[in-house]
DNA sequence: GTGAAAGCGCTAACAG
DNA sequence: CTGTTAGCGCTTTCAC
């Protein structure tokens, strides 16, 4: 039975092995490291010396290994992202496929690239161990993180660069979305599609991000209207959460033009529940999404939105932490992003220009 | 400006800043930790130890770092997601998220993992050197590989346990879809739901998995009708290109009452043909799909899909992964994995129960 | 066939 | 305020 308890209280290294098994350490590497033929370890030995590693619950030390193995190697960067369990699997793939292209150019033979992901439960960042300890990256891009976590990073001070993804925290670096610009865009693709009468759609509980977003929509709204704007909350943001609050909101009489949905998932919600409702879209009712996700082409009529700023926060950001890396930025910076609109058949209701 | 080309070859160290500069490695070491104040270097000295650093173009060695300063601290097991660019992005995040929650219940305090995602383009694993180098990874998930991939695994025979996602390959441990097992749900599916005419739509270059499917496929309506069955052909994976061959073949006069649509992307295709040759699904044409992605529930209407392995493979792989980690087993294994059959509106043609 | 010894790059403890 | 020393866990000569 594998030793997992670790009884000395440390982990166990080749010597506890040689010791117990009874040859020297420069055996235990070499048969651990298959090379027992070449370098004339006999069955036996090699043989005793797996049992042992076995028993013993061995786990090489890779830190140990690299540092003996790749001598005048190449210089190693090691980046990592840290995103949420909760976070879109998509913008997870998104910033990892930008970092990993962007590593790919830069990588030679004198410089080597490796890219982690570190998970963490929305709100417990400081839970990561990796991320304080300066013993592990060189640099890491952050994502989807909570007040909570916000104010953990703003006491703490990684002590390598970091760049932040959609939140300004002091001391740290970051890329931004512009401030109201997705509400603002949202209400000028609807109004301009020939609304008059539209509504916001978001979940219960509500983040920074989309708290702009729903703001600067019903200003939006009120500036080319001079109407208010009612909001349908849904219980969550799950599509067919959307689609009940929606067909909730319509069976009791609610009268709009347009949907404006804080997320592709809920505006897929309203797509379901208008469809009950026998609302044709654009006809009856146009509907503006937030592009972070990748179904805006694959519903009929095919999804107008406003990009959310995740991809091109991605490529922003990756570049920035590359500058940073090599010295070339020392303080903190900046970085708004202006997201692109999509304009798709969902929001056209006139022939009029969706400005 | 940095120097970033390493004339010596090597990477720099803090002994040639400490050179450079006129200071001792240590002072050194702890300007470049922050701990100046607490050490009591003087800022000039430690500003110079800065500069020098910058200007040398040094990167910290992590290995060197870790083995020193994480004394007595857990094990780590440091583990690899291997997969392609051309993979789809949400089977990446898929198996991450897995391969996260597996570590999160197996983290303890002394016990402790990290994940790194290795991309390579598809053929060209062979060029990621952090895979034969056993100094890096505890073990690995390696998916989405090419024929030249698996010819490079099966002569090179990696040190560290492995876990191939669909490929078997001598001497590796493999989760693999049961074979036929798609193309025979998807002619179930089809029939079932009451299709005469069931055609299959593939991409012009096949892999060894898209291979079974349409064989399978092909075979199962064979079985069941006695007919053969045509395939259409598109240029690429893309739903647009799905769509433009789809639409060909019916204006052709391609006669077909179901699709078998090899990806879900090419299922999105179909339904965007169909529509523009007005043919409504599923009572005039049924489509099946492969849910390998998200999208099939935002479909409308919602399509029918045979799970295609990914999802249930990536529940396979990482179990067994940690079982070869922790040694309870010693040689390849190989998971069969069945995957389950969504039934939803695209395939209802008639009211018989379709199975 | 096997062991002893050196040292990868770094940091912590201690000595000035 | 700063330098010297030891050693983290491992692999690789080289000597036996």
């Amino acid at each position: 039975m594998p030793n997992n308890d670790i009884p000395g209280g440390r982990p166990v290294t080749i010597y506890e092995i040689a010791k117990k098994a009874g040859v020297s350490p420069a055996a235990v590497s070499s048969v651990l490291a298959n090379r027992e033929i070449e370098r004339r370890i006999s069955p036996v030995t090699a043989q005793k010396v797996r049992v042992t590693a076995r028993e013993l619950g061995y786990v090489p030390n890779m830190a140990g290994r690299r540092l003996r193995s790749r001598q005048g190697g190449a210089r190693q960067y090691d980046l990592a992202i840290f995103t949420t369990f909760e976070a879109p699997l998509p913008l997870v793939s998104q910033a990892l496929h930008t970092m990993q292209r962007a590593v790919d150019v830069q990588t030679n033979k004198d410089t080597a690239y490796s890219i982690a992901i570190e998970m963490y439960h929305a709100g417990s960042l400081r839970l990561k161990p990796a991320l304080l300890h300066s013993d592990r990256y060189h640099g890491v891009i952050i994502t989807n993180t909570q007040p909570a976590d916000d104010e953990f990073l703003a006491q703490a001070q990684v002590p390598y660069p970091v760049i932040m993804l959609g939140r300004r925290i002091p001391g740290y670096s970051c890329v931004l979305e512009a401030p109201g610009i997705v509400g603002r865009h949202a209400a000028e693709a609807l109004i301009g599609g020939g609304c008059r009468k539209p509504v916001v759609l978001h979940g219960r509980s509500i983040s920074q991000t989309v708290r702009d977003r729903v703001d600067a929509f019903v200003r939006g709204v009120k500036g080319r209207t001079g109407l208010d704007c009612v909001a349908i909350v849904s219980g969550g943001l799950d599509s067919h959460q959307g689609a009940a609050a929606v067909e909730m909101a319509f069976t009791n009489g609610l009268k709009f033009d347009g949907i404006f949905a804080v997320t592709d998932s809920l505006a897929a919600g309203a797509y379901e529940a208008l469809r009950r409702c026998e609302q044709r879209i654009p006809r009856d009712v146009a509907v503006v999404g937030v592009g972070d996700q990748e179904i805006a082409e694959f519903l009929y009529p095919a999804l107008t939105t406003v990009a959310g700023a995740n991809e091109s926060m991605a490529a922003e950001a990756v570049p920035l932490l590359f500058r940073m890396l090599r010295g070339e930025i020392d303080g903190p910076r900046e970085v708004v992003v202006v997201p692109p609109v999509y304009v798709r058949g969902s929001s056209m209701r006139t022939a009029a220009a969706p400005r």
